[in-house]
DNA sequence: GATAATATTGAGAATAATTCTCATTTATAT
DNA sequence: ATATAAATGAGAATTATTCTCAATATTATC
């Protein structure tokens, strides 16, 4: 089901300001967005949603699944639109740039888990850090 | 090399602050600490050690790799030893209890890394989120 | 052990992300 | 078109963390 029907069928309005944020995501792939960068985006469109409201709606869409929180380990929390497949993010401490690591292999990782400890898995979370290609080749340089 | 030897080989003063918070970590293995954790175990030991100096400290032990930061998705962060050991945690959403796990290959993971993009790795996080087993047991009883 | 130089500390102010409050507005079922 | 309840905007409140700066304590040197 698509952002509009998952916020629907919960018995959640579908809002001009929820649309807004929304279309931000789906209008700007590639770096995750924080709620500032949010808020600015979806000002373009209706001057005047609050912050609060971002908050609110990111909170909502996480709830819903439509949108992930990423963990940048930077001060805000960053959000992406949930494509559906299993990924993670490889985090470039030279350039911030964000880009999506693939490689995780789920239930490769519950069998470890239940290998060493007695623990059911709901969710983890993976973060990569260190140099992206661009920043290697111009070090290089 | 010891904490202490870490502190001084770097130059910094072992004070009585940075050796109440070492010894508050090691008197306390098990759950990861938070700053406001730190600082009423430290406190005591020293009475009126201040919460800023904890959180130096921690920014300087963590910088000597004395301890490491530990990425629960809490409000605060929290803080362990550094074992030596590669690891990260298990941690249950029920009872917050944080369990060590073992199972995560470095060299594996870089290699998967290598494999699907162009990104020279130095760091990562992963923290795996589920029940564990004593909460399991109960949920069953 | 005393002294000087300077790193470190404590206290509280400052900052920044996030959440809360509440009167007003808006989406939607009817 | 209307009623109802959900959602919003604005700003206050909260919370973790960082900063500032005068006072203090560590340590190298004598």
């Amino acid at each position: 089901m698509d952002a509009h029907g998952r916020v629907k069928s919960h018995g959640y309005r579908m809002t001009r300001q929820r649309r807004a944020v929304i279309e931000v995501f789906a209008e700007h792939p590639g770096r995750p967005l924080n709620p500032a960068d949010v808020h600015l985006l979806a000002s373009e469109k209706m001057p005047d949603i609050g912050l609060a409201t971002v908050y609110r709606a990111l909170e909502l869409l996480c709830e819903l699944d439509v949108v992930r929180r990423v963990h940048l380990h930077e001060e805000a929390q960053h959000y992406e639109l949930n494509t559906g497949e299993h990924r993670h993010h490889l985090v470039c401490v030279s350039c911030r740039g964000v880009f999506p690591y693939r490689g995780c292999d789920l239930e490769e990782l519950e069998e470890r888990v239940r290998g060493e400890s007695d623990f059911q898995v709901i969710s983890h979370c993976l973060s990569i850090f260190g140099y992206c290609g661009e920043c290697l080749a111009s070090a290089k340089a």
